[in-house]
DNA sequence: AAAGTGTATATTGTATACAGAATACAATAT
DNA sequence: ATATTGTATTCTGTATACAATATACACTTT
């Protein structure tokens, strides 16, 4: 942990949701690394608060698979075994396809047209190389997909695996080789919605996840 | 929260973890009603403990969806709509479809033999009417299936999504004249997992959970 | 050297104190 | 009567103090 970590400090927010959010993004940014320990009175004292808020954010980061820790020698930032995520894949393709499916049935107009505005955003970020942005909207991607099947229990759990995968993705959308596949992949998946063609959305999303998946496997081996 | 919670002393877990448990069951078997209030000074004081462990405990409760909290208000139990409960049932029919396919490839010898053990013990508990030990060889029915799936990350999530279900299940379980179609289901389960026959196990536990569904939503439906 | 023991230190676990926000309710004004 | 304000009270949010445990490391023993 050498870098400064820095409250966002939102005047109205319980500090646990600031530190938790803090934090989370240390970790997903990979400012906290897989393994690293979270000491309470470190944090503490670097993010200019007390333990207690910090103590409760880490009960949230076991939530969210980002943190586990041991009773009475504490807590630290998961690691992920080549094992461990293809766990969390197959849990995400069984998902996404549930989520895709729903989707098929329920999206709207509205909903449509704002895929199809975040996939031209997609591409003007990748044209534009820019990493952040490219990330963003790839989010957004899934994202109004996941918010299409009216099942917000369903959104939090894909959030959640997604953020468990995207740790490590990052890496991946670093090369900008693989963008035009990205862009192919997400033209296909908005077809099939249009069309309401549910198996071939299914297949067009099962797709994407397991490129995903052969690509996050990779950057984890080359890890151990 | 008129009834007495009292704490399982287990000297060397951490009192949150206590908590957590003596809570998380109160929960579960309605003592602590949906939209009750967790209010921590109370709990502290009828648990013997200070409020340190209450709070930590309420957060592990959120993770596992079992209560909600509003900031600067406090926590509750979390209510369930009929919608909430369909939501939950969607992904839970996707997961267990997932678990039960895999199972179907990885399921060893010894676990058929605990399976079809279980599904004998559970027979038994209906025949002495023991409602206690029919729940439990019901949820063991289960918990063996998700084993056999050799995915931790898929284990824990179905046991949370079925304990979502089960504190209204229990009302349903009371009924004795529910007890035959559910061996025959499990019975239906055993064989197509022997036979490794993947569509007839998905048939047979979509047919399984989609009963289920029904019946937990009429319970929800005359509760509101 | 290797294994074990003792002690200092670091770290988590728990209780408590205090500050600030939400709530309930009475008093007042409209 | 209804709405509004003020105030007491209850509750959560946060910091801090103290206790219990784990860890590291020097020291002893074999």
């Amino acid at each position: 942990m050498s870098e400064d970590l820095k409250l966002n400090m939102n005047a109205y927010l319980p500090l646990r949701d600031v530190v938790f959010q803090t934090l989370r993004e240390a970790i997903l940014k990979g400012d906290l690394r897989p393994g690293e320990r979270l000491m309470e009175l470190q944090l503490a004292a670097k993010l200019g608060v007390s333990r207690t808020p910090i103590r409760e954010a880490i009960r949230m980061l076991e939530q969210e698979g980002l943190a586990v820790t041991i009773p009475r020698k504490g807590a630290e930032v998961a690691r992920m075994t080549e094992k461990d995520m293809e766990d969390v894949l197959q849990i995400r393709e069984a998902l996404d396809d549930l989520a895709v499916q729903v989707a098929c049935d329920k999206i709207t107009q509205e909903q449509l047209e704002r895929l199809m505005a975040t996939m031209k955003n997609f591409e003007l970020a990748v044209q534009a190389g820019d990493l952040s942005k490219i990330v963003a909207y790839d989010v957004e991607f899934h994202d109004v997909i996941y918010e299409a099947t009216d099942n917000p229990k369903l959104v939090i759990l894909l959030s959640n695996l997604r953020e468990q995968i995207y740790r490590y993705r990052v890496e991946y959308l670093k090369e900008k080789e693989n963008y035009p596949m990205l862009i192919v992949e997400h033209e296909e998946i908005v077809q099939a919605l249009k069309q309401k063609n549910k198996e071939r959305v299914a297949d067009a999303m099962r797709n994407h996840i397991r490129n995903q998946a052969e690509v996050v496997k990779n950057i984890i081996r080359e890890q151990e």
